[in-house]
DNA sequence: CGTTCAACCGACCAGCCGGTCGGTTTGTTT
DNA sequence: AAACAAACCGACCGGCTGGTCGGTTGAACG
């Protein structure tokens, strides 16, 4: 096998378990011991590939959860004609993966941002830079929905991204008390009525 | 000095200087010797007061979290005539507080929640109840607001409450990015949008 | 003044965790 | 087969943490 081949299989093995773990116990409160006993490797090998514990968390951030974001809250969104529609059916499809207790991405910058708030600067500032990513792009596609008619023009598109992006967050802190199908249903059908307040005025 | 009462006010000194390092630097992060550090106290007088840091730690949610989410977020909205006015009122409060960086209640319910879920169900359920109660009181505010004319009478109240305290918890993990003064004004604004949906249409 | 006891002290312990390092395995190259 | 290096092993270290425990202090009381 191409040793660089190997080199990445193993890294990349690495970074699936640590982010599992991580997810499911917090950074600091999972060791790398833990990652590694799943995996059935050494210290030796962790430290062969990765600096550090931090470096490693970083490299998962910039691998696995910057690309899951785009792919799941940013590109379902792009090049649809209606944005509010749009990011429904798509803040749906989250909630709906994370009703069925696998890892739903979005999640997971928002349970980051709480773990290293005010206790890792660095760390912070990719998990916020993602943020600001998905932000920009909700905002892209809100704009561009007024041109199109979809979206009322008076209404201040980054306050409506900033604020779709809270409830997000909020719902799937509240998901965690359990009730996450009920809490599913319950927070589309309030978006569609935040999102009524956003749309044109359709006169009869 | 009367002897209950001393111990009453080192229990409550501990409390007090407890809940800020958790809040500042969550509870796995900060160690028992750091609290007694800022209090000239030593582990034998920790260990004196409380069982453990966990039963300690739950001390602190039930006398000074429960009663602050109490008095912060829920009584300022009883015995409001305008509901959906004196839940805006309120939670910009929240968020004003937020902004002067002083403990803000509401989050730090949202913050313990996000740390200890899947890793403490027993103090997960202390943190649950008091997002019960908070919950209850809003649906019974936006009830009553139905039946004085201010709500919607079709709206869904146990929704809307959810909805409120979603956006509320997301608006404040946002908000450890920076930019708080303007996250509290679109925050507010957005917040308004929405309440104009759940609001009884009025006719010219 | 001597006794009592709540309140507090601080050295100590066991266990964990991030990180190091000298050594071994494995596979490729010549 | 010899040489070499990438990949991996696992014992070990220092530092920290939750918790223990035998002792000290000082106020109240008879």
């Amino acid at each position: 096998m191409d040793k660089n081949l190997k080199r990445m299989a193993t890294m990349h093995k690495m970074q699936l378990a640590g982010l599992e773990l991580f997810y499911a116990k917090g950074y600091y409160n999972t060791s790398i011991d833990d990652i590694l006993k799943t995996l059935g490797l050494s210290k030796g090998a962790f430290y062969y590939h990765f600096q550090s514990k931090e470096e490693f968390f970083i490299s998962i951030v910039q691998q696995l959860v910057f690309r899951k974001v785009y792919s799941v809250l940013i590109e379902p969104i792009e090049d649809q004609s209606n944005p509010l529609r749009a990011i429904e059916i798509c803040l749906d499809d989250a909630l709906h993966t994370a009703e069925h207790n696998q890892m739903d991405y979005g999640f997971v910058l928002a349970n980051f941002m709480n773990e290293f708030n005010g206790r890792n600067e660095k760390i912070m500032g990719f998990l916020k830079e993602i943020c600001k990513v998905w932000e920009v792009n909700l905002v892209t596609a809100l704009q561009k929905g007024k041109t199109d008619g979809f979206v009322e023009r008076h209404i201040d598109s980054e306050g409506v991204a900033m604020y779709i992006i809270s409830s997000f967050f909020g719902v799937r802190t509240l998901m965690v008390t359990g009730n996450a199908k009920m809490l599913r249903y319950n927070y589309i059908q309030q978006l569609r009525n935040y999102f009524r307040s956003l749309s044109p005025v359709v006169l009869a």
